[in-house]
DNA sequence: TTCAGCTATTATGTATCCCAAAATCATAAA
DNA sequence: TTTATGATTTTGGGATACATAATAGCTGAA
């Protein structure tokens, strides 16, 4: 593994987890005292994170750890929600090829399979995964490199992700609801495309997001949920 | 100036004019002989073009010119008018200020009366300007950080942008009636976030980016209408 | 006591050097 | 003639030394 590799996931961790706080200042020096790296990789590190988001360049030089508001993580998701809606107008216009479909249908059965399973007790990582291949399928179904590379920068926020809320979900009373609700929304969804309805597609990529904002609203509410929603550690209230 | 931003501005220069070439492979070593600088500011700019859209890494290291297809510019006009409805219709349902709606207001005004003379001398590069100033204040209308930063980024391919297409279209005979068609746009895309239509408002921004699609096919026809786009070095055929 | 200005320190920006890995080319063997 | 292997060269990743700009702290004067 590269230095600067390393150092990106170091950072990355040091962020997420709240040990360096938002808006406090990163030295480079300080970060190759604490990594045991030298400046070249600290700062190629530096550079992506402020890409992937994660940190603010200073203008008179130098970077801060970003914080984010409450709404920001709202329009993160909805962004999200809008992108991943024009992947799947885009499939659906396009159509995508046999095999396309053949692979994301694979994909529904899994889950369906995964989720008529009472939580078990590796379920929900195989979940994520799940939902990670079928968000990822969709995308590519696109035909659209444009689009998949914009979307990779939206999800690049850890709180953007499609599976950033599963955690908080499974805690609810409601979780299994929610989970057969999101499952019947990515079944419509495929059914959409395969019939080339585009503004359907559109839509339903988009509502389906928004079940993110029901879990980030229970989150916010719930105390101890906070902490499982990555990024949180990033939130400031006033941001 | 510094170094680092000088390599950027050459380099970003030498792959739009096609002096670079799509595919190619850029060495460091070759960049600082090129360009007198040395290889740290040169490694920086290559990070950052990559960031931008203009360089792909290559697994094995190192960086090549990134090439294009004309379905990846038709994409990429497609992502930002996506994005900047969802701005358009951000901006709807928050209602924004009095004080922004006077500024674009006055943004249009301004616009009217350029738009009123016959074209004069640098009446283009006057509507480029008030152009994207219209486009920067409907993002700031939204609200949300986020959401502009993302419109930045989808920005940033150089035929993305809201003016790319501006010079090929004052070579058409029908300019003129794409510039009171879009002008109509602008225009009504202020009424819909005054009256908090967020739908239409959404409508309206999409459809506007697609009077880029329409100069796009007349750029792509017109063999002497290639050179005027931004970027259009790029584009290989069968990308 | 407060503010201005200077200085000292620390930070980032830049250049250069070293090293490891990969691509390339040449040569030899099948 | 083709393929495999080894040497050479090139390239990129990393470390460090140097230059310059920013900042904080201190001193002196109002």
């Amino acid at each position: 593994m590269s230095q600067s590799l390393k150092t990106i996931l170091s950072l990355r961790e040091l962020i997420l987890s709240g040990e360096l706080k938002p808006g406090e200042r990163l030295s480079e020096l300080s970060i190759v005292d604490r990594l045991g790296v030298s400046r070249t990789p600290v700062r190629m590190a530096l550079v992506r994170l402020e890409e992937e988001g994660l940190l603010e360049a200073i203008p008179s030089g130098g970077y801060a750890v970003r914080h984010f508001s409450e709404a920001d993580i709202f329009d993160a998701i909805e962004t999200r929600g809008t992108l991943e809606g024009l992947a799947a107008r885009l499939a659906a216009e396009r159509g995508p090829s046999p095999g396309q479909i053949g692979e994301i249908k694979a994909c529904l059965r899994k889950l369906d399979i995964l989720i008529q399973d009472e939580h078990g007790a590796d379920t929900l990582t195989g979940y994520v995964e799940l939902n990670e291949q079928f968000h990822q399928l969709l995308i590519h179904m696109s035909g659209s490199r444009v689009v998949a590379r914009q979307i990779e920068r939206a999800v690049a926020l850890p709180f953007a992700s499609p599976s950033a809320f599963v955690e908080v979900q499974a805690m609810l009373p409601e979780s299994r609801a929610i989970l057969l609700v999101a499952q019947e929304q990515h079944r419509s969804v495929v059914e959409a495309i395969e019939r080339r309805e585009g503004a359907r597609a559109e839509a339903l990529m988009r509502e389906h997001s928004r079940v993110a904002h029901r879990n980030l609203v229970m989150a916010l509410d719930h105390q101890g949920a906070r902490e499982l929603v990555p990024g949180m550690a990033l939130i400031r209230q006033s941001a």
